[in-house]
DNA sequence: GACAAGATATAACAGCTGTGATATCTTGCG
DNA sequence: CGCAAGATATCACAGCTGTTATATCTTGTC
């Protein structure tokens, strides 16, 4: 027959080089020539994996969520009160990995207004991180406490973290990961 | 002489042109061209009031933090719990015209990671809103408070709204005004 | 009304962009 | 080996980009 590669791992490896890429110049940066580069290719092979530049990109967003989302990994053996701390502290950019990962999300916002299909991969996601905090703040609560109410703490707490992450992407200097956790733990309030 | 036109005022109309274009079309969609036919003029215009493409958008950038800061309107009648509960409503995109700052400013923040320039502007909006913050705090403190406490209140605070309004943007139709407003009173705490 | 200076427009430039057509190369199967 | 199919590379295309040089227009001053 012919070559045989692993396709579905090749469009991975592709990619992280975008989101290197995106994180080194920005989304505007990333064109499909340095993308190719970066990844040691041409953009004649781009093109053999994606149709289009929006499939590339959408494939990357989707791609670094997924992955942030993995790194979530569910820790079974800790009560809920430090599972919802330790998903909270994971979703920081605390390092390298965190960093691409929220660099590549902020610079995927500003384009998600312009592109429907972006702004509900995002959406979603949001959705999906919303309500694992729902399940453990409902599972963990020591008073029985209402959904709605367990909704709008999920939310302030997502918010606490974008916040603090948007934050830190501006202003590293003064928010080395010690002060991130600090700041998190502040607002965790009664959870903590 | 000449026709002398306002000089700082054609500038100022130019970045508005510039920031509904970032708005609508995101900033890689901010072109010259499409800024200049945003603002009814041509290129050559454009480049008679800013020597670069760099100095357009630093100067947008800066106008639009600006403008931001001067909505915010020191009410001096209203008791600090108040005034902080009003600076943060007020910073939140409940209207199109916040929408309109929020998405400049999410749009840049990708960039500003690139470019020192814009970072540095972004940087200095975040300190100085968080100095007045922790203005606000300590003033208002029922009891006498340290420093650090109040610096650390003020970034859950701006934290919290930045979250708020990141959501809002990636998710508008979950995110009303009303329920902004829920999830920074929600999150305001004792302060409330 | 003439002049000058600044405001605005036009046009050209080299470079980069995404896309698609086409070629060459690699590899597995018969 | 020979062939075929998929992987990769090359190239050309039209369109857009930022920048700059140059032209035309407008208006205030003398």
């Amino acid at each position: 027959m012919s070559k045989m590669v692993d396709v579905e791992q090749r469009r991975l490896e592709l990619a992280a080089a975008a989101a290197a890429v995106i994180a080194r110049r920005g989304v505007a940066g990333a064109s499909l020539r340095t993308v190719a580069a970066e990844a040691g290719w041409t953009t004649g092979t781009l093109a053999h994996y994606f149709t289009d530049k929006r499939e590339l990109l959408a494939f990357t967003l989707e791609t670094s969520l997924e992955q942030r989302r993995a790194r979530r990994g569910e820790r079974q053996d800790l009560i809920p009160a430090d599972a919802i701390r330790a998903s909270l502290t994971n979703a920081l950019p605390l390092d390298d990995d965190g960093r691409l990962h929220w660099t590549v999300t902020v610079a995927f916002a500003s384009h998600a207004s312009a592109e429907p299909e972006l702004q509900l991969v995002q959406r979603d996601a949001y959705r999906e991180f919303r309500s694992h905090l729902v399940n453990l703040l409902t599972d963990g609560a020591p008073v029985p406490t209402t959904l709605d109410d367990a909704v709008v703490e999920a939310e302030r707490l997502i918010a606490l973290v974008d916040g603090i992450a948007l934050q830190a992407l501006f202003d590293p200097e003064t928010w080395p990961p010690g002060r991130q956790v600090e700041a998190l733990d502040a607002g965790l309030g009664a959870l903590r």
